[in-house]
DNA sequence: TGACGCGATGACCGGCGGTCATTTAACTCC
DNA sequence: GGAGTTAAATGACCGCCGGTCATCGCGTCA
């Protein structure tokens, strides 16, 4: 049995090295993320997560003090990544009209499905089971990020002021949580959603959001 | 033991009569209610629910079929109260500008902390154990207040058209979803944020809502 | 007052997050 | 290359909690 599995194995059996060890974490990750795209937070198991890596459930708890701890790094990873992506975006030159920021923020979220998935249980969910450490490493995390992000925006619209800047972000953080929870619904939910008269429950994630923040940023430019 | 409960006790030990039951069910409610209020979803155990009206666990069960389903229930009363509360103010004679019309909705949402924590879970948690029917009743009930409310709207704000009226609830319910749960944190966060470095991402939840309806209102009125 | 229907009970179950004594892979030193 | 050492991995085990159900006994009515 573990012939077998040592096979595929790409780190080590025993990952001892500091780059073996976060090799582990890595796959530990991508198997919790994996589980998660395909159901739910409340149904990925801790010992699935570590069934899918070949290890033994307690192995997991080496690296994760929680499960909270596990999915919350998780985010933390996406979350970077998205921002690096946004900012990438937003970094181009000259002004852009409300419009094609909105356009723009929307099409980063493209794919991303799983981040803010996970967004929405953040607060929530993520943060109940954690250590301080850990919830402060991820929002002074995001703190950076959205410093970064407020100025390129600020760039981008003139009619942005720092305020004005950080209450877009905010704002738009709520949006996203709060439409991907609308639009990403539970099999029983999106049962009932199907019923054509439902029609005006059912949500367009991208669609609306991208309404929303247009019709945001029309509403700061106007003032 | 059963003496001293008997006391207080107002419903009979067995609800025979539907109004009994009827009765017992508002108890349950109430009693999951305070107990969610000072705590949160997870960390209300059935066990306590049953404790706090003097029953039996098994009880809690004969009424509400799932821990999901007895606190979708809860919300689905605190949603009714609230759509009945805003209608009522949306009721008035003449017309508004946008941000009297987002003051009362904020306005309307004042004290209404655990409808809104609820709301917050209502698609991430709430509708996952739950039948279909129930699931289905609630939505039903949500589409009838939102059509009033749309209509209100529409006769507050001559710029709404049925569209914008409703591309504007959802995204309230958004905001409020999100906004919510950037406010209301779990203590982890709350230590994290109380750090001076940390107030960009510090919500308040009322007056961002506030905000974030008037600018989208006059980004309404301005296309 | 006896009997019966049904609401209440709480011991019990299964499953899951999390722990820890034990095992053993992997590295070190001779 | 074999003996010794370190610490990563293991999996049986625990406690807790949502949920079940055989049993009990209250309220009712003949």
């Amino acid at each position: 049995m573990v012939g077998a599995l040592a096979e595929k194995r790409i780190v080590p059996l025993r990952a001892r090295r500091d780059e073996d060890k976060e090799a582990r974490r890595r796959e530990l990750l991508d198997a919790a993320r994996a589980l998660f795209e395909a159901t739910s937070f409340a149904e990925v198991k801790m010992a699935d997560v570590a069934a899918r890596t070949g290890l033994a459930k307690g192995t997991v708890f080496l690296y994760f003090p929680t499960k909270e701890a596990l999915f919350l790094a998780l985010l933390d990873d996406l979350l970077t990544a998205w921002f690096a992506k946004l900012n990438g975006r937003l970094a181009q030159d000259g002004t852009w009209t409300g419009h094609q920021l909105a356009r723009s923020v929307a099409e980063s979220l493209e794919g991303e499905e799983t981040f803010t998935r996970l967004l929405a249980l953040a607060q929530t969910v993520l943060e109940q089971n954690v250590t301080v450490a850990q919830a402060r490493a991820f929002k002074e995390r995001v703190l950076v990020a959205m410093g970064t992000t407020s100025a390129l925006l600020q760039a981008r619209l003139p009619f942005l002021t720092p305020e004005t800047a950080g209450q877009l972000i905010r704002c738009v953080h709520a949006l996203v949580t709060g439409l991907r929870q609308m639009a990403d619904i539970a099999p029983v939910a999106r049962e009932v959603l199907t019923l054509p008269h439902m029609a005006p429950l059912r949500v367009d994630f991208r669609a609306e959001l991208t309404a929303a923040i247009t019709t945001l940023l029309r509403g700061l430019e106007a003032r």
